[in-house]
DNA sequence: AGACAATACGAGCAATCACTTGTATTTGCA
DNA sequence: TGCAAATACAAGTGATTGCTCGTATTGTCT
């Protein structure tokens, strides 16, 4: 196993545009046809270039996921921003809360629909999975941060168990959200919001 | 296209044997890799013969994953039978009608783990999607049979969305409660029946 | 201008996989 | 018992696909 130095390029003018438009192309067939049935040759296709050109900038297959994956990771930072804002936790109605949680996460997922492609699909190989798992610890960390302070009785246990399974209704819905029409949205919206109000009423006080 | 008629074939002692055999390999083998990444010559192998022996049963992947389905669809309407037992529902408690619906349900989906990865996956033909709808449609006419008598003042086209969710939640969290160790797996039922109790209870006048 | 690296190409390689084929063996039945 | 169908085998085929290779073009620096 030789050690081969991979000194970076040196125009990278040309060449970062054609990745930002390789890892456009792949997002587009990662979300139609998932990451197996994606062929490399496919998103070189749908990127204007050549297979060739592809493994100029991409080393393999899933290089060229892991490098959407990190851009889906940055990006999805901006949505958690929004998401977990400062505010008085403690004093806001509940349903406000929620709102202001969802609608940011739920809007991120709209406008980037090969996000959940990538991640929620069990076909993927097991290096990207680990991409995906800061996107969702922090997920996960901020829920619990909000029940600590929404629910204060609950055992830090139970506080993680009852994150997981808000974050897991949240992403079990959010599909059918991004998948509805237009005009429909709003009502998948509201019910997927009745569905943790359901969840987490009973457990603040 | 020539309309080839497939008259049966005779002997069957030995036949229906091994079909079962190869549908008990196949369920292993859709269970660990998933549709796609299972390969006809490792389903032939798991049972024990050559994969020339596979194809005198089967015509293709498709129709191994087609009779699994079947299999799986009949063993199922025990499991309907049970969760949707005649009860006079309008009269027992909330918890008692979840009870009585969602645990036959887990202990159907425990005991045959290839079931999902067979139906819950993205990445199976058009063809075989079609082939669980049945299953997915019974299930959801009874839920919304139950909403109709707990719930009676919900508008019809309330009551068939809110089936939906109830389902989808369901189907987002078995496989977890499938996947949890013995020891866990009540606690996560528990969850998953405090998270339909919150969305049902203010469905209930 | 000359030179070298980055970029681009597309034919094609090697591996994988669903499925076939030719043949051998077993079984039910006359 | 003998025959025809059913069952069994495993090497092999064609198609697909991730990726490489040899070469040509473009851009940047001196």
């Amino acid at each position: 196993m030789t050690v081969e130095e991979t000194r970076p390029r040196r125009r990278q003018a040309r060449g970062e545009r054609r990745m930002s438009e390789i890892l456009d192309a792949a997002a587009e067939v990662f979300a139609d046809l998932g990451y197996e049935k994606a062929t490399t040759n496919a998103i070189a296709a749908a990127a204007g270039i050549s297979p060739g050109s592809l493994y100029q900038f991409f080393r393999s297959k899933e290089a060229v996921a892991q490098a959407l994956a990190d851009r889906f990771t940055a990006q999805m930072r901006g949505a958690h921003g929004e998401a977990f804002a400062p505010a008085d936790l403690a004093a806001v109605d509940l349903d406000e809360v929620i709102d202001r949680v969802v609608d940011p996460l739920v809007a991120f997922n709209v406008a980037n629909p090969g996000f959940k492609a990538l991640f929620a699909r069990p076909d993927m190989p097991a290096g990207l999975a680990a991409a995906a798992a800061p996107i969702q610890s922090a997920l996960l960390g901020r829920v619990e941060a909000i029940l600590a302070v929404r629910a204060p009785d609950l055992p830090p246990p139970d506080r993680a168990r009852s994150a997981r399974v808000l974050v897991q209704i949240f992403q079990a819905m959010t599909p059918v959200v991004v998948a509805a029409p237009e005009e429909e949205r709003e009502a998948e919206v509201r019910e997927l919001k009745k569905v943790l109000r359901g969840y987490l009423a009973p457990l603040e006080d």
